[in-house]
DNA sequence: CCCCTAACGGGATCGCGGTTCCATTAAGCT
DNA sequence: AGCTTAATGGAACCGCGATCCCGTTAGGGG
């Protein structure tokens, strides 16, 4: 969700140098503050304090915390991390399964995603934007699972992004819901699950 | 999360008649505002006005938006629903899973889940509650593991609990994260998911 | 049935987050 | 390099939500 939309109108819009560097920075501080303090203690004067910023640009440019959370996430989805190639699918997914509950239980990357996850809850354009930034990352390991239907270690048909989520969906269950320790093994469990369900064809679109 | 527990202390503590009434007029209220509003736009002074009860009673016993979410959770987690004895796990699992979805899809209960998950990421007692809530309704499941493992329809070991929650993550990632559409299909696939996730040994615990 | 006081409710008050105004800085075009 | 104006930043302002004060209501023991 591009804030800037209300930029020129008329005149030329200038995105560079400055402009660019204060938004680098407010988004860096507001994910400070998130990770420090939840989406409830997300307060606009703050993030502008911890950026060296201006309370008025910030107001002006975002206007609302969901604004700024909305604004993180198209950045957040930018910067990509590479998938597994181990020859298994099993051990991709157990890559991915890995990957994702590091990223969960890393002190400053956990409270953001939970915070993140919150204020996409109060408004539909973050949550639109967060919806897009899950679709890219799931996008980005889809191709381990077609590479395992290739291989001949999935029936055919089988849905990608569907392998994927499910690889994810006990992780964030036990992050937001149920509250349960998130463990190497509980990981692995759920690429193991994800695996032996695609394996039995639940996956399988149906036509 | 009992917010009574400032009351007495010398005195007697009377929570009959209107204080009672009081409180299940509030909590009615508040989970109003956070279907309509999200947790958000969840504003004491309002829910008072949508109780009929004064500004200053919510303040006094609740204090914060989060404490308030606190006691609705538990309260909530008092009203169980019964779970299904269909004779077969995929049914059990399957009837559990349709079950999650209507609730998550309901026009006010979808919303009013989504808001209590933010609550609870932006307080620890919150946090608790929720938790203790999940712990209550997915005990109330287990059941059916229990028997199919009996059945002989799964491994000795098989751990219940978490193959109840298998059940309910992937319609919960959509609900948050994902955003995909939740409809039968989905619910259907996430019990095939864990009972052949189940079937395959991958919940047993290991010694 | 009466009294004591826990608990509630209305109104005044206070503080802080959000907005507005205008001077200052620096992109970007020629 | 110089000019135009997009964009920033400080300071004053304002409105609304949270708190305080105190009179009123009603639970529950004697």
């Amino acid at each position: 969700m591009e804030q800037e939309s209300h930029y020129g109108g008329h005149g030329t819009t200038r995105p560079g140098g400055r402009t660019a560097r204060v938004r680098s920075a407010v988004l860096r501080a507001a994910g400070d503050a998130l990770a420090e303090l939840g989406f409830a203690g997300l307060d606009l004067a703050d993030v502008a304090r911890r950026a060296g910023v201006g309370r008025t640009t910030v107001y002006r440019r975002w206007a609302t915390p969901t604004g700024l959370v909305a604004d993180l996430l198209t950045e957040m989805a930018e910067e990509s991390l590479p998938r597994a190639e181990t020859g298994s699918l099993l051990g991709d997914l157990r890559a991915n399964a890995r990957l994702v509950r590091r990223t969960l239980t890393d002190p400053r990357q956990g409270p953001l995603f939970k915070a993140v996850i919150a204020a996409a809850t109060c408004d539909a354009a973050t949550a639109d934007a967060l919806r897009r930034f899950y679709a890219t990352r799931i996008a980005e390991w889809a191709p381990c699972v077609e590479q395992a239907v290739e291989r001949g270690e999935l029936p055919a048909g089988t849905d990608p992004h569907e392998v994927v989520r499910a690889v994810s969906a006990p992780l964030y269950y036990r992050l937001l819901a149920s509250g349960d320790p998130l463990d190497e093994a509980t990981a692995d469990r759920a690429a193991e699950a994800a695996a032996a369900a695609a394996a039995a064809g639940i996956y399988v679109v149906r036509t």
